[in-house]
DNA sequence: CTAGGCTGCCTAAAACCTTTAGGCAAACGC
DNA sequence: GCGTTTGCCTAAAGGTTTTAGGCAGCCTAG
């Protein structure tokens, strides 16, 4: 009987691959299992369950992209470092659709604290320092980034820019301009009555 | 027997309710049946199979959200109106987190293209008529403000903002700020030359 | 170099979800 | 009232998840 070598890391590696092929939605135990031509209960020496395949398949997808985000980062500032960073997501979108679903896996506290996830806000955080944002605006300004660069990669990976006309190449890079001339003019908190507040869930 | 009533509407809204409840990943063809007190296999009668199930909970969900949205935008322009349809996303996402994640599944395109997925499109387009942008920048514009909205909803409800200090409704109210000024000034396209295209996947 | 133990993969089995096929009884139309 | 349609049922097969226990390969010690 020739042992196949499984670990958890080869088994998360594997997992990413096949969730590029055939969707992060599809990847089960068995499925990982039988790409190794191993039994399914195999894996459960190497795996809690099946949540934690999911959960290893996230976090080293979000190593990979970080990875890839401090090399594009390197060297760069302003405008050069922002349109750098947001390319690294884009562009790990397109390639591998799974491994970027399975970085949206909601992770508990303690595992997102301990994941890659920090280092994407740093990053994202160093991007500012080519602009004048001081605290609290820099938070904001972050929020806003991670909100376009994830919302924009989301709705192109998900087909919903497919029906209008202009190229979604084209409005991506207005959308970073755009995003550039916003943060050289960060504008101040809007003067008018605080609206009311929004219905909070009982 | 008592018959229980089945159709295709009322699964999907139990659908729904179960989403918000437990999550949309847990929402199955056999946890609906239980809470209708019928066998699994009575429902095959009116779901084609459990993506049928998972696809009407989405319909629904775009369709409620939709409604929201045109009422929320009557009588609005300009920022008022900016303001009025973030929220609804954001207040729709906090109150209902099920049905928002189901809102995000896939379809098919000719499914897509009959959904109220169309609406928001528009409504969302119809913000800008109180910005003065032609096209094709309405264009860039309407998948800019998509964007955000969805970007800032997902990352806020997955957790993204819990661990940085600024209170996210403040973040929250300052993103709108700043998307009514950069509407206002929506630059031109930057002159410098085109980035390199980005790595195709194959 | 061989004996022991550890580890890795196995078989077996239970629980649950999905889906199809076929049956019986309630509801509806005439 | 009678026949047909329809709605929910039982039965069953196939897949995924997870646990328990076993056997053999590999490593280490003597």
């Amino acid at each position: 009987m020739v042992r196949a070598g499984l670990t958890a890391e080869r088994l998360a590696l594997a997992g990413a691959e096949l969730a590029d092929e055939v969707g992060f939605e599809q990847v089960t135990v068995s499925a990982v299992a039988r790409r190794f031509g191993v039994t399914v209960a195999s894996l459960y020496s190497h795996l809690r369950n099946s949540q934690d395949l999911r959960t290893r398949i996230a976090l080293l997808a979000l190593d990979e992209l970080a990875t890839r985000a401090a090399d594009a980062l390197a060297g760069r500032s302003g405008r050069d470092a922002l349109t750098a960073l947001a390319n690294v997501y884009r562009d790990y979108a397109r390639e591998h659709p799974g491994r970027y679903a399975a970085a949206q896996l909601r992770l508990d506290p303690a595992t997102a604290a301990a994941s890659a996830g920090v280092r994407h806000a740093r990053m994202i955080r160093s991007i500012l320092r080519g602009y004048d944002l001081t605290e609290p605006d820099q938070t904001h300004a972050v929020r806003l980034l991670g909100s376009v660069f994830h919302g924009y990669v989301s709705l192109e990976l998900a087909g919903g820019f497919d029906h209008s006309a202009p190229d979604t190449q084209e409005t991506w890079t207005r959308i970073l301009d755009a995003l550039d001339a916003l943060l050289h003019t960060w504008p101040p908190p809007d003067p008018r009555p605080a609206p009311p507040p929004p219905p909070t869930p009982r």
